[in-house]
DNA sequence: ACTTTTTTGCAATTCAGTTGCATTTTTATA
DNA sequence: TATAAAAATGCAACTGAATTGCAAAAAAGT
């Protein structure tokens, strides 16, 4: 339409978040990185562009958490475990063996998405208790 | 105190019920199997008893749906899959090698509890779309 | 230009779960 | 067994994430 350069799209701007993630992240913090690119969008907006790029296979939601919704990339093909720290709420990720998704499944059972959530207490807040 | 036979309280109604099932249990099936045994009790009543038990370690939660809330009986040192269907919300479990807690984690994190959660769908919705 | 479609915003709503506080029940003890 | 202390329960109000309905604005199509 015109020359100018376009505001990116928050749909690209959650996208390029969640890539430099790579682990979930919570709705506060993908809307703190819009804010620094864009005007702040109304909250259904974004919870509308997550929508989007979920059902585009783009994103999926994490249950990290009892209480709220993490999003992370899609990796193809690549299982991995979050480590979720119950003091900070910090999730890191681990790459694992792909052979867990060799698992058997219950019988006519078709798998999509295996999520795998390793609680405990990150070495950060392990050393702040000392 | 006196020589009747004593209701259940409802932790032990709540127990009973997760070990029976063996699965994530959500609150309105907890709900539902206390009513059989006893007056309905407040919801505040359940959500502190589903505290308490937690807090004894016996049972937890499992955040196996975006939405709400499941418990579980916590077994010890028998790690397994939640299998949940998209469809019907149903969980199945299935038991997988302990191996998976030998998985390194990031340094310095001392873990509690490891989830894994499946999800796709299920046998009898797969053919009832048929 | 103007119609149609898509995107956005706003306010109200939903729904699971929690909190504060008053009341009842249970337990301990004098 | 009377009375005080502690624990369990109920109720209503609240919280907070997420969703919905509808109107307004922006973008795209012809």
């Amino acid at each position: 339409m015109n020359t100018l350069q376009c505001m990116p799209k928050i749909s690209d701007i959650i996208l390029n978040t969640l890539i430099k993630n790579h682990r979930p992240v919570d709705y506060q913090s993908i809307l703190g990185e819009i804010v620094k690119e864009t005007a702040k969008p109304n909250k259904t907006t974004v919870y509308r562009a997550l929508e989007s790029l979920e059902k585009q296979h783009k994103i999926t939601r994490a249950n990290v958490s009892d209480s709220k919704s993490f999003w992370e990339i899609k990796t193809k093909n690549q299982l991995h475990i979050h480590f979720i720290c119950n003091d900070c709420g910090e999730v890191e990720c681990k790459p694992i063996d792909n052979q867990m998704l060799m698992m058997p499944s219950p019988e006519g059972f078709s798998l999509h998405k295996m999520e795998i959530n390793a609680t405990g207490t990150c070495a950060n807040c392990t050393n702040s208790k000392i």
